[in-house]
Parts: C-alpha cells; structure tokens; sequence
RNA sequence: CGGGGCGUGGCGCAGUUUGGUAGCGCGGGUGCUUUGGGAGCACUAGGUCGCAGGUUCGAAUCCUGUCGCCCCGACCA
C-alpha cells in the first residue's frame, strides 16, 4: 500500500476529548475517528489492526474445534423474556438498547448471544451424539454503558469475539473451558500482550467459575489483586483474603453512650477512643429485584472493612433465588420519600426492628439481613443503639438477641493477607479486561427449556460454557501498553502494516527508483509493506511513520548513492546502514521469524 | 442520575468579564525557495460563533430554553 493513497490524515495536536494515550495515539494516528458518544468508526489502518487480531482469534478458535458462525444483532424479545433477562437489561440502568418496530414487537440490539445462540442449540442438539460443540462469532455487540469512555475501551458498539460451549456433562464443560483457557492464553501471546489471568465475578450473565484476562495498565478500570507469589490473583470483584485482626476492646460494661452529630466511623473513633475494627458498622441498602419488588437490606460489617457489593448482590440473589437488578445505598432524603424519617439513620444496630419499615411506601416491610465474618465474630463491640445519637458499648450479639446470617461480603484489599499463604500479601494494580471465560452450567438451558437426549434416552439441559474476547479494546490495550513519546510501537503480529518504506526525497529520481524497487521485493517476500511516497519533507515522513507505529522502517535517502539504506526498528530504535539486499534479507528474515 | 467543564473554519485555541459585525497557530490550495526529524516567504479558500427564542439601534459576547460532547461521582453511614 502507498500511503499516497492510503487516506492517511494524523494529527499534530491531541483531540481536547482524548484523555489517556492510547485514545490520543489512536486519533492522532488516523487510526479511528468518534462518530457519537461511545461509538466509533475504525479508519482503515484501524481495519487492518482488527483483521489481524480477528485472524489470531480465528486460527485458535478454529484449532481448539470451534465452529465460526453470525448470529443477528437484532434479537427478538422474547428468548430474553425465557431467561429472565429483558427486564434486567432494558429497565433501570440496563444496558440493552431495543426498540418496537412497526408491528409493535420489542427487539434488543445484542449486548451478548447466549439467548439466541441456546435456542438455536435447542433446535439444532437433539442428541448427546452431537456433543460437545463450541460455536463462535466474531460481530458487534451493543451496550447502553451508563459513561462511554476512553475511546474503544468502553464504548457502545464495539467488537467482540464470543463463543458458546454445549455440554452433555459437567467434566466435559470442564474440558473445554480450560482447553479455552488455553487457547485464550496463546491468543494474548500472539498478539504481543502481556496479560494475567484473574479469578472473576460472572456479573449478570451467571454461573459458576469464570476467570478474566487483564492487559495490566495503569489506566485500566479494574482492581486487581496479585499476591506476591503469583499463585492467587483475582478481580477485587471476587477477590478474598484474611482481614487484619481486630484491636479487641478493653474490659467494660455494657452501657450506651452519647453519640450525638458523630455521623461517621471516624467521628465515633475519634470523639470516644476506640478504634474503627471494634465497632460494628450497620449499611442500609435496598435491591431492586427482577420481580420489581424494592427489598430494603441491612448488612453489619466491621467499621473498618468496606462492603464489596458484587458479593453482597451475589449472596443475595442466592439467598433469594431471584435476580437482582440492582442495588444501592439509601440516604436521608430517600429514607424521607419512602415516609420512614423515623427511622434512625447514623445510629442503626444490627438488631433494628422490622416494625420501622411499617410506613414504607413502596419498599418491602421486612429486611433482609446479612453479617460480615468480620462483624459476626467480633466478642465486645460497639454498635447502633437504634436511637438517634445512642451507641452501644461493649455489647454481644447475645446481648442483642442476634443471631447473624453470616457471609463474606467484604470488599479484600492491598495488604491483606492471603488465603493460600499468610505470608503472602495481597497487591493492588488495574487492569484492562481482554477476555473472559465463564462455566454458565444449565442456567440458561434450564430457562430456555433447551435440552438433548442423553444415554438413558432421558431429556436434559445442556451444561453451558461461554467465552469472549473484547476485539476492539484488546487492539486498544495493546497501543497502552505499547508506545513511546512518539507514538504507537505496534506488536508485529497486530501491526497493520510490518515494514515502512520511507523515500526521504521522492524528487530524487535514484531514491524513487530504489524505494520502489525494494517495496516491490518486499511485496514478493509476502511482507506487509507500506511505501511513503507522498511528496513530503523526510521530517514529517519519519514522524507520521513513529506515530503510527510501523515495527520496521527502510529508509532511502542520503546513501541511496552507495546503494545502502537505513533499517530502523521501532521498538527500540536500532538502526544500520546496510546494502538493499542485506536490508531485504534481514527485515525478511526478522519479520518472518517473529510472525507468530 | 448528581456535580463540574466545554461547544468559535478539518484540529488546537483566543475573543465572552466591559455588546460595535470574528482572530491566532496547525492543517488545505497555488507559486517560488528549501529538502534526514512535523520548513520559509507570498498569495488564497474556508466560519449563519451548537440550536431556538428573547433583550438591544446593534449579540460569539447579556437573558431564557434546548441539544451535544468531555471529566468526576453515584452515596462506605
């Protein structure tokens, strides 16, 4: 290709919307331009970027016996109605862009295919003969995200790989997910990222076991917590540790004591001497379940840990067998339109009544309650007397006439000590997520009614895996975690082009004639060569050729008269002046050998 | 959804406080010079100042409304 003719627009100054690099180099390479929020158009060196990581995808996918296949984008509702889902992604913050058409059916744009891809299982799997099978696709995906952000990081189409496994048992679900593990590891590998693979929340879509894949960034937006061996890392979503041990409160009565205007955790520790891990702390929260119900819930923890709430949503939704759309915290003014002002905000104990939810106007009257370990196993605590400005004080949970529902539901954080080794502490970092593999089970062939014959001649739900790998963002990642102050330094393998040819004087009639005859031998070679032959000054040719971030660059120019070139590498800027035909045979030979 | 900020030529911005009919740099076009790290000079094209109302003799500027975009947050008791 001749950037002549490639439609090659990059940009001196950074775009004012553009805030971490990766999304500057992207706009400033001519590599994507924004069309509306959250949603992009991929310029054709962008194009070429995403085809080779498609094709990465597509050998491995195709290696570990993946069917490729293209499921619509435009779904019918009602499958998602069969698993429960419609409401979930469509009301509230749901992420589900859908619309009536002109016959009045409702449809969603897919945000995900596990519904449409299980009913077409349930027509097509009839027999345990058939099985297993992993079908993917490669297509746009739409999500309504509540902030778009960070170019194709979080945006609201975007491409993704996912991919779907039916099984006619558990070991065989088994099987294939850890074969995908595999195959997602070499995925990452080929396509020159470094990335850790964390235990993870399975989030809305469910099931069981689920590991994500994080390009490790210091711009990503997920926590990550590694312990120092390199044996537990996790999403601090899932994330579990020992706590720290609690200062145990000195001998003393149970008594109340004044707390009037001490609001926060803080407040109570500095204004009464005791520390944060001696108090139990009361969190106030309602959850909106799938069935619409508004169902307050009231957690004790330890003052001083936080509440994670995906394990608190999690352990819920369990407790309940019901869905939870979504969950937050409640506040005076909420208290106030509920019509429950009476009820004693900054001061609750784990042991408040239900009878205070008997003015509720739209909330359930009962709470549910959860206890933090934390909380749970402290002896002598301080604690909410359920009066405004009143605080128990050496109080037990016998005391109380509590027993709690104990459940892990703190949030685990840097320092902490590890499970696997309590000598091993536990560190943060963020991370980009890549890829995600999850072991769905039969939740969704359980509620799509989707089932094959088994040995026994027997109906049963499939046991499901599913599998996706973010294509836009990995391209994305990929730039963060690789470039300089002058631009991207592709990894060769996703680079959209593997050799620049620089002619630094296209008016130099030698010059032209040689750039063009090693493109030409470069072509021949079967390498991906570009050649700059627009009638530029060589400065801003070496500039836009750095910005875009071509692994190798040949130079013509000065030397052209001694028949020699220039063979610059971008990763680390090592340059040679060497004959064309040792130029040729070295970036032939370097390119091929590090082709994955 | 809450808070903050911003909409002025393709990009980055000034001008808005104090109303007087739009400017700078980059980029585009033409010509001459230059030619290995985003050249110089000259000429040139390109903007209903997001949109709609209002105030005024006069609005990018003041007022009201509206749309769009970006950032932060979304309750840690």
């Amino acid at each position: 290709m001749r950037v002549s003719r490639l439609m090659l627009v990059t940009l001196r100054d950074v775009p004012a919307d553009a805030e971490i690099i990766s999304h500057q180099l992207l706009l400033r390479g001519g590599y994507i331009r924004r069309v509306a929020s959250g949603i992009y158009a991929y310029l054709p060196l962008m194009w070429r970027v995403l085809k080779k990581i498609k094709n990465i995808v597509r050998e491995e996918m195709d290696s570990a016996n993946a069917l490729e296949t293209l499921l619509p984008q435009l779904q019918p509702s009602e499958p998602w109605k069969s698993t429960g889902r419609w409401q979930a992604y469509t009301s509230g913050e749901g992420i589900m862009f859908h619309l009536k058409d002109r016959q009045g059916r409702e449809l969603g744009l897919g945000p995900t295919h596990e519904e449409i891809i299980t009913t077409l299982a349930k027509e097509l799997l009839r027999s345990y003969r058939q099985l297993p099978i992993t079908l993917y696709q490669i297509q746009s995906k739409f999500r309504d995200e509540i902030r778009p952000r960070f170019g194709l990081m979080r945006s609201r189409e975007f491409i993704m790989k996912d991919a779907y496994s039916f099984h006619g048992n558990e070991s065989s679900l088994k099987a294939t997910y850890s074969s995908m593990d595999r195959t997602y590891k070499r995925i990452f590998n080929r396509c020159g990222l470094t990335t850790v693979a964390v235990d993870a929340d399975s989030g809305s879509i469910g099931g069981a076991a689920s590991q994500e894949f994080m390009v490790t960034a210091k711009t990503g937006e997920d926590f990550i917590l590694t312990s120092s061996d390199g044996k537990y890392s996790a999403n601090q979503e899932k994330a579990v540790s020992h706590p720290s041990p609690p200062i145990p409160l000195k001998e003393g009565k149970t008594s109340l004591i004044e707390t009037k205007g001490q609001n926060t955790i803080k407040d109570l520790c500095q204004q009464n001497d005791i520390e944060a891990s001696q108090i139990v702390k009361v969190i106030l929260l309602v959850a909106r379940l799938q069935s619409l119900k508004k169902q307050p819930v009231l957690i004790s923890i330890r003052g001083d840990q936080e509440l994670n709430e995906i394990k608190l949503i999690n352990t819920l939704a369990a407790q309940i067998d019901e869905d939870i759309i979504d969950i937050s915290y409640v506040n005076p003014e909420k208290l106030s339109s509920e019509g429950l002002e009476s009820l004693p905000f900054g001061s609750i104990g784990p042991d408040l009544n239900d009878s205070v939810l008997s003015n509720a106007k739209s909330w359930e009257k009962n709470f549910l309650r959860l206890t933090d370990e934390t909380a749970s196993s402290l002896k002598s605590f301080i604690c909410g007397a359920n009066k405004i400005g009143k605080h128990h004080i050496h109080i037990t949970w016998e005391k109380l006439g509590v027993i709690p529902t104990v459940a892990d539901l703190r949030k685990a954080k840097s320092g902490d000590r590890c499970l696997h080794d309590k000598d091993q502490i536990l560190k943060e970092c963020r991370g980009i997520e890549v890829g995600h593999i999850f072991q769905l089970g039969r939740k969704y062939s359980q509620s799509l009614n989707a089932t094959f014959t088994n040995e026994n001649g027997k109906e049963e739900p499939y046991w499901m895996g599913c599998y996706g790998i973010g294509i836009s963002r990995l391209a994305q990642a990929a730039v963060e975690q690789n470039h300089d102050n002058e631009g991207i330094n592709w990894p060769l393998a996703i680079a959209p082009f593997e050799v620049i040819v620089v002619i630094a004087n296209q008016k130099d009639p030698q010059q032209k004639k040689m750039g063009e005859e090693i493109y030409q031998r470069l072509i021949k070679g079967n390498i991906d060569a570009l050649i700059d032959d627009r009638v530029e000054r060589a400065g801003v040719k070496f500039k836009d050729a750095d910005l875009i971030g071509i692994p190798f660059r040949i130079v013509v120019g000065r030397d052209a008269e001694a028949g020699k070139v220039e063979l610059i590498k971008r990763s680390n800027r090592e340059s040679k002046i060497l004959l064309i035909e040792e130029a040729l045979d070295k970036v032939i030979s370097e390119v091929s050998s590090k082709r994955p």
